[in-house]
RNA sequence: UCCGCUCCCCGGGCAGUCGCUGGUUUUCGCAAGAAGGCUGGAGGAAAGUCCGGACACUAAAGAGCAGUGUGCCUUUUGAAAAAGAGGGACGGUGAUUCGAGAGGAUCACUGGAUAGAUUAGUGCCGCAGAAAACAGACCGCCUUCCUCGGAGGGUAAGGGUGAAAAGGUGGGGUAAGAGCCCACCGCGCCGAGGGUAACCGAGGUGGCAAGGUAAACCUCUCACAGUGCAAGACAGAACAGGGGAAGGGCUGCUCGUCCGUUUGAUCCCCGGGUAAUAGUCGCAGAGAUAAAUGACUGCUGAAGCAUGGGUAGGCCGUGUGGAACAGAAUCCGGCUUACAGGGGAGCGGCCAAU
RNA sequence: ACCCGGGUCGUGUAACGGUCAUUACAUCGGACUUUGAAUCCGAAUACGAAGGUUCGACUCCUUCCCCGGGCA
C-alpha cells in the first residue's frame, strides 16, 4: 500500500495518544506501538528514529526502510488504527531482510497482524 | 615501471520492476478529487558554525565613549572575509668556508596569528639563587684591624643557582680586580647611498647605558550598529478580556530623539481563542516541514586477500571479495574537520630488470 | 536551521600564569567500641583532546570532541 500523506502521522499529539493509550511489543530492532481509533477511516503510520540510532545518514536510512516495510504488509494490519514504528540503537546494524522479519514478528505479537493466507477467519 | 612530496579532478557504473517528492500537462468529474504523460530531485565536504557577505526587521540603523576584531612590505584576484605570487627581517636544520679564539660569511632546505618592549606608560618574572630589573658580596680573591676567631673595606676574573646574571676573546694593567686601557668580535647611535616599500647599508661615532613578556593591560593602525529566515511580510477566521507600573523603544553607558503617563503605550504579568496540502509569501533549475532522493533483482566492477605463470619487478591468468566519509532545510564566498580508492600534472629519489 | 553557555577526583564545587592543584560528601585503612553508628586521624583518586604563545598553562590563543540551553 503506498504511504502517502494522508498516511502519515504528522503531530505531536497524536504520537502521545498512541503512546499513553496504545499497546506497544518490543522486537530485536524495533518498538512497535498501536492504537485502534474508530475515528480513522483508514490506517495511519509514524516513524520514530531517535539520535541514539545514529547519525544522520543513517536515521534517514532507517526510515527509508521501514517505509518500504509498511508498503509492503501495511495492507496486512487491521483498519481504523494508529500504528508508530520507533527504531532501537540496534537497528542501525541490521540488513533489511532483518529488518522486515522482526517487523513482522513483532506485529504478530501485537496481534495487529491479519495475513489472509495464515487466518483464514 | 617503482617510491616520496605538492597541486588539481573524480567520489562505482548500467538495466529492469515497484515506490517517494516538487513542477507542468492531458483525460474524467458539478465539485472535492481520481487516473495517466512529460520533467527536476543531495555533497566535496551538504558537517562544524570559525569568518565574511546577501537579504529582512529594529521609528531615524544620529553623536561620543566603551567593546570586539585586524596586523612586515609590494602586488594580483575578490563585494568582503580570504587566497595566490614575489620580497624583507627573524628563527631552525644541514653543508661548505674564514679566523688562534670570540665569532663571522656563503649556499640549500624549512617555520610562523611576523605592528610596537632603546623613548607613551603600567604590571608580572614563582621556586632556586648572595643578587631578578634605577639590582646584587654566599663561597672565593685582595687588604686593614684586633682578643686569631671574627669584624670593616675593596673586587663581578672564578664557583654554584636559574629560562634569563648587565658584553665576548686575547693582551696590558692591578694589592686583588674591573672597558680601567688596547686590538679584534658583538652591540647601540648617526648615516653617504640603494630600494616603490618592508629594509639593506659604505663610512663615522659611543667604552657599552640595552633582559623577557603585548595569544598581560596597553599604544598605533585600519575596520565594525544590533538581531538573525524560528529574521520578517501578508491574508482571513475565532475569542474575552483583565491587571501592574511610569516608563518604554537601538539590546553596554551617556547624550539626542520618538511613543506613552486624562485616549494607560508597541513594556511586563495573568487569562482566553484559532487556521491543519508548515495558512500564504519569504523559498530557489533539489526544496521538505514527523521532513522526499529509496527497496529489490540482474550484469559489470576498484583496492585488498589467496594462488599460478614469469630469473625478479612491471605484467598476465584463476578464485574470493563487493566500495570511504557522509544526507540539503534562506542563499552565496572562504576556513576547519572527516574520508576507501582511482585518475592527471609537476618536482625529487632510484638506476635493478625488460 | 539559527544562536548562546559549559566541561576539574565517584558526585557537587574552588583556584592573580608560578611549590607535589583546593574543599565537602562518598570510598579505603586505622583509632575509639563487645559490635555498629557518630566522632577523630590518615590515604588514594581529577584539569575533555590535540597543537601553539610563554622560562613555565587548569588559567591565554586556535581547532576538534562531548554535554546543556534559548528561539516560531
Amino acid at each position: 500500500m503506498d504511504l502517502t500523506r494522508q498516511r502519515r502521522m504528522r503531530q505531536w499529539g497524536e504520537f502521545q495518544v498512541v503512546r499513553q493509550k496504545g499497546q506497544s511489543a518490543a522486537g530485536r530492532y524495533l518498538v512497535l506501538g498501536s492504537l485502534r481509533d474508530p475515528s480513522l477511516s483508514d490506517r495511519r503510520f509514524g516513524l520514530i528514529t531517535s539520535k541514539k540510532a545514529g547519525k544522520a545518514v543513517t536515521r534517514n536510512l532507517l526510515r527509508r526502510r521501514f517505509r518500504e516495510i509498511i508498503r509492503k504488509h501495511g495492507d496486512k494490519l487491521p483498519e481504523k488504527h494508529m500504528v508508530v514504528t520507533i527504531a532501537r540503537w540496534r537497528a542501525a546494524q541490521a540488513t533489511f531482510q532483518q529488518l522486515e522479519a522482526d517487523w513482522i514478528k513483532t506485529a504478530k505479537r501485537l496481534k495487529i497482524w491479519q495475513d489472509p493466507t495464515s487466518d483464514p477467519a
